[in-house]
Formats: structure tokens, sequence, C-alpha cells
DNA sequence: CATGAATGAGAGTTCATTCAT
DNA sequence: GATGAATGAACTCTCATTCAT
């Protein structure tokens, strides 16, 4: 309950060694429990003791669960969607690029599947939210169609349905990450998973 | 999804013939609930008014909610499973086989996807019912991945990571599934969708 | 289900080596059931399952759970109260006989208090039901008052006030069967138990 | 039994004054339906309702329902207890103290019995529960041994075991507390009741 | 800003009881 | 005699949300 440290803020709000705003540790809190335990479990209560507060206070920055949802997942697709984009903006091949990204996503915790999240949290959602959520996963997944329409554009690879093979990209990625009943994944390696990930989608879309 | 085969009654008919055993009436119910809602959000009144009966028989065929649930994802993956075994097992070459798999699963309703459902009904389930679920989900996927290995022994496709390549295929499946925010695929119909999933898979394998 | 071996009723009915009917072994487990656990506690279904059989055939023998109940008192009380009978029927002094049935009753498992039972089941009970337990118990206690008065009438003890005399033989008889936090009595044997109790009691109605 | 004396607000008043502050008044309708129908027949509901609130406010004040109704007891028994003690420490022969503390509890509507509440109750409650329970009880005895310790140290009584002794008379007062079917009891008024018990007691425990 | 208190509306589960067979 | 199936009513407990402070 005390596990932030109220700090005057001096100089470079940006800096790291200060403390977060409560709207944020709230957004954090909130991200770690929805996709540990999914919408409908994680109550509003679980969410401020996670986040060392009392639930009144987390109705004071978020009118409703399920907009908070909203954000947490509009905000992580945001995140996402920068990550991929920094890395896909070096000047490298694609292939190379890719395999970044595939590393990159093999290594994070979270997944990229709103599906699930999308069922379950549904029906307590308002349209606008569901719309907001919908399109903040759209760009995110725009922002591995832009590199292959770059790409194409740039002949580097032949034109493709960039929006169908963005998907089947996100989809091998999540199949890398899949987890076996005895714990185990399909290959050892995070630079194994994702050359034999890279390999099919390749060939699968490249190859003649 | 045809859920029952009605009708073929050749032996001794159970129960007078005329309708289904409570039991399964509860199954179809719950299955399609679940699967539309997800766990947490359907409750067992809303499957016993499905159903048209009370909660109190739901409870008198299944212990818990959990329990039910389970038995809902084991007897969807078995039936999955079968139907795939089922089309498999004809007489044709594989790529043919897998062409009408694909058409049958796209034309399905409910989706593959155990992951979604295990993260939002993880910490209601017991070890067993986890378990248990998880190994109806593999026998399913170890129906495509035995006509890997049956046709790599048959020489008639390369020897490859069966394991790896029937998650690749469900999950390519998946996207051949998904509905954009507009509300459409991303093909026209099931069979131009077939052919371009099936392509990708099949290159992105079997090609060199 | 099957612990009962129904066998066919020769020659002696109440002889030892044959079935109980089921009404009795209904009675027995509810029993057992309801001083281990009191009214509310019980459910017609574990005393079926106790009786093994099941919770229908309960309720054909009896018309409600209150009425099973208090037949279970009934019936329990009368045996108390024979015992009792019986005990102090013998040609011996007072003392000897009330020391027997202290003896007796504190090798017995189920205690004499209905007042615990009166609370958590009268609301349950129909006035009917809750007059024949009361009668039951007094004629369970005024089988220890008909003695007194006799041997006062038989100038063996002085003239007392027979009911509370009764009622307090037996409060003191449940203080030797209480057990304190850590499990043990105030004495250790039953019969050093009997000894004190009975020493307090005689000479608080008999000292002078 | 004048389980509250309000108005004595001698220091600063605790809440504005005003009321009884929410968990007593819970603690209070707890204490009356306990008593009166014992713990599985009385619903949180019935206690909400009596207490005029919302089942949901006796929860935010109570974990669950065993955890009240062991609090009830508890508090109850500490209340008795502290009656007793202060009954006790007043300047008078022991026989007179007695005498006082028989009259008081001969008029207190609660009875002390555990023994029917620990039976029903047991298998709803935690081994802590239980365990805090029997000590509040052991407690109360002990503030009678206490007085009995004390009166033999000062030779104002022969030395006698004082647990036993303790039980002994709370058994007895309880036996001045007993209705007969025809509701009366065994003496007329409080007085001839407790000159009744207190004689068999002394008697029984004191005579030569 | 932040919180303690309060609640309406459910959710999962149990159970005494009935009834057709 | 005995039972499997079905149910209405109740029960314990949870939770998103509000509001006064």
């Amino acid at each position: 309950m005390a596990e932030q440290k109220q700090g005057r803020t001096l100089g470079r709000p940006k800096s790291k060694g200060k403390t977060l705003p409560t709207r944020d540790v709230i957004l954090q809190a909130a991200t770690r429990l929805f996709f540990e335990n999914g919408f409908q479990k994680v109550s509003v209560d679980d969410i401020a003791s996670e986040a060392g507060m009392t639930k009144a206070t987390v109705y004071y920055y978020f009118d409703t669960k399920a907009e908070l949802f909203k954000e947490t997942i509009v905000s992580l697709m945001g995140r996402i969607r920068e990550r991929i984009i920094q890395i896909l903006s070096i000047d490298k091949p694609l292939y190379e690029r890719l395999f970044d990204v595939t590393i990159a996503h093999l290594q994070a915790t979270t997944s990229f599947d709103l599906d699930g999240f999308m069922r379950e949290s549904r029906s307590s959602l308002s349209d606008e939210q569901i719309q907001a959520m919908k399109i903040a996963e759209e760009k995110m997944y725009s922002s591995i169609e832009d590199a292959f329409i770059a790409a194409g554009k740039a002949k580097e690879i032949p034109s493709i349905n960039a929006k169908f093979a963005a998907h089947s990209y996100i989809a091998l990625v999540k199949v890398g990450n899949y987890k076996q009943s005895d714990g185990t994944r399909f290959f050892a390696t995070a630079e194994e998973t994702a050359t034999n990930i890279l390999n099919v989608f390749w060939k699968g879309f490249f190859g003649k």
C-alpha cells in the first residue's frame, strides 16, 4: 500500500528514477492481471490491490472496468506496434528485419491474440470500446503490412496480399510460442524457432 | 457443426428414440454458449435456460460449472478430431485431403483455439480438468500429425516436423476465418480461402 | 448400495443374524449423522448414502426430514429410558444403582442433551413433532425421577423435589463427559468420574 | 442481557456519538438470531435484515458467516466473563457472591451452552475458529474457577477441583433455567431457584 | 486526490421434496 | 418397494459501482 514514493517533480519529466503517475500505475497493474487471467476473472479490487491503492481510486481515474480494459488493450497494442515499427525501420533486408521482429516477440510475455479477450469481454463492452480495440489491433497489424507493401514497391519481394500475409506471419509466430502439455516448445531456442517460422513463412509467400 | 447425427438408429435405441438424452442437451447448449461468450460470462442459469430446464437439473448431471466446461471442450475436441480423421482417411492425395479438411473447418462456426479459453478459465478449473482439456486438444492435433507422418513414410511428402506442421496448418486455417473490422474475410469464398491457405502451407513446408 | 442382503424371513423375526428392516436401517444411519452434525447440516442425501440407498427410498419410509428427525429422537430417548429403567430396577441400594447408570452413560457416545437439537431444529418442525420430542425427553427423565420417588417412599432417602433432582443428576453426568480444549476430561477413568459426580450429587441432595 | 451499556460517554466518543458502529450493530443482530435459531438456520440475509442493512454490508465487515459466528460467540463469552468477574470481585462471602452471579444468569436470556452450537457449526468452521471459541469458553469458566481458588487459598472454603466445580456450578444454573413442556420452571422465582441450586452446589462440594 | 462504506444484482451450489416408472 | 430425474427456493459469497467525506 506504499509501493510508490511521492517525489517532487524537479526536472526532466520523462526520466526514469521517479514515480509513475497513478493512472499509469493502474494501467500497468491492469495489464498484468488481465493478460494473466482474462477480463471477467479480474476484479477491480484485484487491480487496486496490485496497484497498491483502493478500488475507489481506480474509479477516480477510469469510469468503468470496461473502459479500463479497453485502455489497457489499446495501450498495449500501441506499444507492440511501436516496437514493430522501430525494428522494421532499420535499413536491412526484409528477411533480417522480420527475423528481428520474430525474436523480439518470441521473447515477449504477452501474446498478440485479441480474439480470446474479445470473446469473453464482448458483451461487457460498449460498441465504441470494441471498435477502439479492433482499430488498435488493426493498426498493429498494419505496421507489418506496411513493410510488405514497401518491400513490394521496392521490388525486394513479389507483390502479395499484405493483410493476409501479416496475419499469417503473426499466426505462425504464435505457433512458435505454443507450449505443449509437457511445457516444452517445438524448438529449443528462440533463434531456432524464428528460423523455422520464417523459413515456412518466406517459402510459403515468396517461394515459387 | 453437425453436432449430432440423429436418425441412424440401427441398433437398439437407447431411450424411447424420441429425444436426445438430457445430458447431451445440456452439453449442446453449453457448447453454444461457452463458444460465444467464454467461460466466465456464461452462467449456469444461462445454460439451463438455453437447454430448456432448470439450473438444478444441470447440476444433477454435472458436479460443477468447471466440470461441465471441461466436458464441453473434451467432447468438442473429440468431434473435431473424428471429423478430421474421417476426411483424412479417404484414398486421395494428401493435398486434396487437406483441402477438404480446410473447407470443412472454414465452414464450421467454432474455432479450434483453446488458448483464450484456457486463460480465462484456468483459475477456476482443477489441475485434472486442465490436463484433460490439453490432452483432448493434443489428440485433435495428432489426427493431422498422423497424416503427415504417414504421407512422409509413403514418400508422398518429404519428412517434416509433423507437430510443428500440424500446429502451423491449424494456425493458418484460423487466419482464414479471421473477420476484419468491417466484417469481411480476406477472400471471397471458402474455396478461394482454402486455396490460398493451402498454397502458403504447402510451399512453406514442402517447397524447396 | 448393496450393503444389505435380502433374506427370506423364516423363523424368529427378532433374531440377530438377519437383515434389519429398511426403516430401521434408515433410523440407525440418521441417528449417527444427526448426533454428529445436528439437524440442519445433515441432508437427506447424506442419510441415504450412509444407509446404502437412495434419497427417494428414505422418502418412501418417512414423509419429511423433520419427521425422520423426530422419530430418531423419540426412538433414541426411548432406548436410553429403557436402559436406565433396566439398571435402576435391580435390587441394590440407590447409590449403587445410580453409580451403574452413571458409568453406563459416561461410556455411551450420545449425550442426553436435547436443548441444542431443539434450538436448531425448532423452526423446521411442526408443533406436534416438537411436542413428541419433549414428551419423549420427559419420559426419559421420569425414569430417574421415579427411582427417587420410590426410594423416598421406602425411606431409603429423604423426600426431595424429584424432577429437579433428576435434571441436576443428568446435568452433572454431562459435566463428566465434558472434554476440555486439550481433549482430556476432568478425571482419568469413568469410575473416578462417576465417584466424584455421585459424591457431589449425593451430598448436594441428601447431605444435611 | 444488557448487551451494551450506552450513554457512558466519558472519553472521546468514537464516532459522532450518534449510533453504534455498524460492526457492532451486526454483532448484536447476529447474537440475537444465532442464539434463537442456531448457526445453520440463520442466513446472512436474516442477519442483515435484522441489522437494517444489506447482506453485502455484513460481508464488508466479516469475511464469512463462520467468522461472524465466531466473533459473536467470542464477544458474548467475553461479556459474560466480565460480568461474572465484576460480581465476584465484590467484598462479600463467596456464597453471597455466587448467589448474585446465579441470580444474574437466571435472568439472562442467553444460555452458556456452547456444546450444541459447536456440534451444528463444527463442520462449517475452520480449526482456528473452533479453537478461538473454545478458548473464549474456557476463559469464561476460569472466571469462576479463579474465585474458587482464591477462596480456597483464603481458607474460606476447602480446597477443591476448581475446574470441575466451575463446570458443575454452571451446569446446575442451566438446570435452573430449564423450561418444562408446560412452560414452567422448577421453582417459582429466581431467588427460590438460586437458593435451591446453590444449596445443592454448596453442600455437594463443601459439605462433609 | 483518495478513500471507507454501502449496496443491487447476480453467481455457483445445495437440498427437501415430488413424481413417473 | 425402490429409484432416477427434475425442480423451486434458498444460501453463501462476489463485485462493479456510487457517494459522502
